[in-house]
DNA sequence: CACCTTACGACAACACTGTTGACCTGTTAA
DNA sequence: TTAACAGGTCAACAGTGTTGTCGTAAGGTG
């Protein structure tokens, strides 16, 4: 097979498609995300793709080597859109939250790619930049290099996990999505209260509660952990902690 | 198609398979695990099971409607699994930081299970039973119904997040696992200090540290930050917080 | 014990999937 | 002008979930 792959950088000989479209990484990717969300998470197949495109499936296979890669690509490009639409402040607490909720606003407009590439390390050139970036609010804001390292780590963590839980239902077939609504109606807001009386009990904001996200709740939590931390860092270290801490907890 | 399920109550006609097996929903359930567990999460497919169970694979659509139908009840038999080995002690804060343990052990012990069955409502028996155990357990311990409900979202979407995200990176094929290590070591760790001066600086940590799971560290944080709400709470409403909380509100 | 009903296992077919090896042709460098 | 080869195309393979149809053996009934 020696290598079916070409980089990109190789790349010169630019032969159209049958149908007149030129292939490439690019274009691929875009076409892709524009698949998924015009059709839903199931409608990213090989086939399907190269419909889209105008091209045979197995060109595709010239720009990926597998699937798998493909989606490591289109989880780069949501992880580098996610990252040009924000804006830091300098406000390092704001600056996070906003970050973590954007992330998790991108994966939910691509619940599939999300899914995918929540364990996944893309190790391409925007993730790099997130993890940097990152990196640097928090040693900006004066934590230590071992905390900021720990941090980094649970708040990636957490936009991911959340992000790719939130995705995977988001990302079900419509009818099975409204089969699950239902089984919190018929099933749960129905137990009698004699054999379970806690669910009886808070069956009204049970059902209310589960049909939105944690996310920004654990956020929030994150955060306000950490910048206790902070407070006693600064303490410990000399200066007196004068920062008041005007966070807004504010929860959507 | 009438309807081709026959709940199990009304089963009787017992018939054995060409290969002398007698099916019945556990079975396929317990040898659906069995297969996930031996041969990789990609092992499960109708026709394998079937091959496995030594019946036709058409035979499955007698006991589950689709695929989907036998995952539910394959995640519902991991919580009911759960639940039996975990012993409350009245302690809340304890036992909910077990019981959150054990769901996330569980969840590594049955990576594609887990990951599979991590974002949908079951609705039956076991799932049923966690749900009203939990809420027992946060409400016994004096949180009012509307901050156990919240907290009860929190905690559970926490442990499934993050059991899924650590199950999947468990769940890769092995030669994936270690090119994603690779990456870390060969991309992460070698990046220059002018062009990634945050990456470089915290490069040894950084590598250490998310090779490691954040949801110890995480389920602290939630139930820190609940212990901070409760304690609140009974200070707002006269009792002067004293009480350390003896209720043994244990849910079989 | 014989009979009838019907549950349920088996079979074959359908439309789909990802992936690969062989082929052929247009583009480009020499 | 020509030769090399990148890269698009084709056909095929092995797999998937799912369903309509059919035959048969198990069970209740007389």
């Amino acid at each position: 097979m020696s290598e079916r792959v070409v980089p990109p950088a190789a790349r010169q000989r630019r032969r159209p498609t049958k149908q007149g479209v030129v292939l490439s990484e690019e274009l691929i990717v875009d076409t892709a995300l524009r698949l998924i969300e015009e059709h839903g998470a199931d409608a990213l197949s090989v086939r399907r793709l190269g419909r889209a495109l105008g091209a045979d499936p197995s060109s595709l296979y010239r720009y990926f080597r597998h699937t798998d890669d493909l989606m490591l690509a289109i989880a780069d490009e949501l992880i580098g859109r996610t990252l040009r639409t924000w804006r830091p402040t300098g406000d390092w607490r704001a600056d996070l939250r906003d970050l973590g909720l954007r992330m998790h606003a991108g994966a939910l407009a691509h619940p599939r790619a999300a899914v995918l590439s929540s364990y996944r390390v893309t190790g391409r050139t925007y993730e790099i930049q997130a993890v940097e970036t990152i990196l640097g609010v928090l040693r900006g804001a004066g934590f230590p290099d071992a905390e900021a390292v720990r941090i980094y780590h649970a708040f990636i963590d957490q936009a991911l996990a959340h992000g790719a839980l939130d995705s995977a239902s988001a990302a079900m077939p419509k009818d099975a999505r409204e089969a699950e609504a239902a089984v919190w109606r018929a099933t749960y807001a129905r137990l009698p209260a004699d054999t379970h009386p806690h669910i009886a009990a808070t069956a009204r904001r049970l059902v209310a509660d589960m049909a939105r996200s944690s996310y920004p709740a654990a956020l929030d939590l994150l955060l306000g952990a950490a910048a206790g931390r902070l407070a006693e860092i600064r303490t410990r270290s000399g200066q007196p902690t004068a920062t008041p801490d005007p966070s807004p907890e504010a929860v959507t």
